[in-house]
DNA sequence: TATGAATGAGCCTTCATTCAT
DNA sequence: AATGAATGAAGGCTCATTCAT
């Protein structure tokens, strides 16, 4: 069910030679076994073990297109920030009008889309990179140059704002949002409607741009 | 330097008994060693090793006052938890108008505060317990019942619009953009200006509850 | 570069049947690559992945000719133990005079030449026993019965001394030297001159055989 | 049995802290089986386990003073520099008299004792140097540098002779007639007097420098 | 014959937790 | 109350050897 980006590139050992049909096959079991298992237990608890048999292989095999639980997880985010960078480019420009709402709305639900798929493995790297630096970096950066890109276009429509600390500020919002939606905080006890809270993010991300909050309520607590 | 909060609670173990003078100090040692260590190496890469060696006491000693590692991550964040909580019944009425905003603007001061102290103790936390359980749930049940908290106060001010789903992801967006700021995302190459990024929480806060965003740029990228 | 004698025999698979052109020309690359790959890293570090590589062939393919890596170490080895019996062989009668010294000058001649393209295989073969059995046999052996045989031959221009425990020795020396020689311990910061060093042997042996030990220095060092 | 040096030092973990009374019997432990285990099965087959099992502790407990098996044979090889160093400031002069033979023949009574101690870790030692670079490195140098050591003292007696070559020639026909009867090459089959051995080294050592090689038989095969 | 792929036993190392003094 | 020492269950990774095409 959960599965890997159909182009998804291996790791650094398998990268290093020419694969064949079965081979690939392989991989791209390994790399889904790895999107199953990492977002069902994170990535520290995840044991190459449990990959392994996710994939119905064994254990050497795995050392055979990956160099280790660090590059497997790599191979599975670049893919993921590959698709965030051509979100990010995809939000046409954000109009004061309603028609700029729209289009926030529309790109959302874009967002929301490629958030549920990749979002476990955005938490999975993030800790990945936690867990060996001091602070993760290449997991933030991810949102972080999304959050430029993305300045980018709302400055065209609001150049009076400081597009850069806005973006950051609602991409952040955006993704916390989602994250939450996904970790079940939001669905524990209490029925979500992904339309109507997609509806009240584009309000408040359009309003905190242009002003003009006047929306319906999406969710109800309780 | 870092500190535990002078009157966290100790472990497990600590509470099951009459803590002397000697005693009191040995745990508030181990305490401030835990935000210190866990602050700057994550829950996960902190060595139960590190902690005693930073508080320069044994290993031995350190299960005389707490159970294991998660009994001390736990002691640290319930302290934090207490302080989020007064920090949330802190807010007061936020209205349409400018005082409204000023309100708000007070607030996003002291949680600032708070943050820069126990947000790498809400790091390491929410990562313990990503770690052990399949998601997360403490740490996001922190901010999600804080973002609750906060609901009802803006609740007060905006009535028509659903409080619950904007104050969570206004704390989203809040929190995200704290913790960005921690990780130095936000340092890097570009001098940041405390003051100047939480005008702009303030007003994009304030703009997507009552409409009107127009705020001066407050963060120079580059 | 490095290569196998000309008609070095195969593993015991590939005795157990008939080998085409084609295949006698793969044993063959398989051998010259176990020459290579075993001097540049040694029995153990040496990996069938390397060998394979050298011999740009594959894992199976290797196991088509040799039934392990002993098997191969076995059939380079055998090679050289066969050229040393012939080395022993060679020796002419050493008697005491001058032409004594001649002809053990000119087999050491000899020696050195076979040492030098063997030396590593024999480093290799004795560390291969030494890691399988208690101590190693095989690889001692082969210079012990080198040693006898030699020694008979001294025994006959000598036949007062112990013949055998001195060709013991002196062989001792001679294939020390040779592997200081090649480990490159004596080329740290000093030209070595092969001749010169084997004239020190050639008189240091026959002295210690006859007496008369008045050399000039072969070796200067620094 | 085989014991390492009394006062043999640690590896790396426990020379950065205080050992008390156990600590320190614990480390005697492991270095004893140590040299026990590494001596049986040489450095390559010899687990950690073997050894931990050998000193009946566990395999944290290992850790917890060397920090890998390299370490240990570390320790344990320096000490047996060190003893090496001892021996070769040992030699008194060796005149070209029998007083100079009787000297060389003590000094090898010396060297014999502690060659039969340690000769089986200079062994291990080698081959563990072997394994990781290219070539052995110190193991050799060990000698090598005991060669030069000897060299000098050689010099006074033998001037006109290349002291540093037949001192290494010397020095390696002494350590592998050595070796070759520990690893019981000599003592298959055959009784071997060791007083009649170091004499028949001592008479060609002294010959090869001055001269004189009329020496009685020593070792008789068979 | 040749080969890419698969296997899995085996080994090293870490570290939270318990023990004995 | 304190502490140094000990423990052993995990878990990651390697690599010789076998398999299937």
């Amino acid at each position: 069910m959960a599965q890997a980006n159909e182009d998804t590139q291996g790791g650094t050992p398998a990268r290093d030679r020419e694969l064949r049909a079965r081979g690939k096959r392989t991989m791209r079991k390994l790399l889904d076994a790895g999107v199953e298992v990492f977002s069902k237990k994170g990535f520290h608890a995840a044991r190459v073990d449990d990959i392994v048999k996710a994939a119905r292989t064994s254990h050497g095999t795995f050392y055979l297109y990956f160099s280790n639980k660090d590059d497997l997880i790599e191979a599975l985010a670049s893919d993921v920030a590959e698709q965030m960078a051509g979100l990010a480019d995809s939000l046409g420009e954000v109009t004061p009008d309603d028609a700029g709402r729209r289009e926030l709305r529309a790109w959302l639900d874009r967002f929301s889309e490629v958030y549920e798929r990749s979002g476990p493995i955005i938490g999975a790297w993030t800790a990945a990179e936690t867990e060996k630096s001091d602070l993760g970096r290449i997991g933030t950066d991810l949102l972080g140059g999304f959050a430029v890109s993305l300045g980018r276009r709302i400055a065209a429509g609001a150049p009076e704002l400081d597009a850069a600390a806005a973006a950051i500020a609602l991409v952040a919002m955006i993704e916390r949002y989602h994250y939450y939606a996904i970790s079940g905080m939001l669905g524990a006890g209490q029925k979500v409607d992904r339309g109507a809270v997609l509806d009240t993010l584009a309000a408040v991300t359009h309003a905190s741009l242009f002003g003009e909050a006047r929306t319906r309520p999406a969710v109800h607590a309780r």
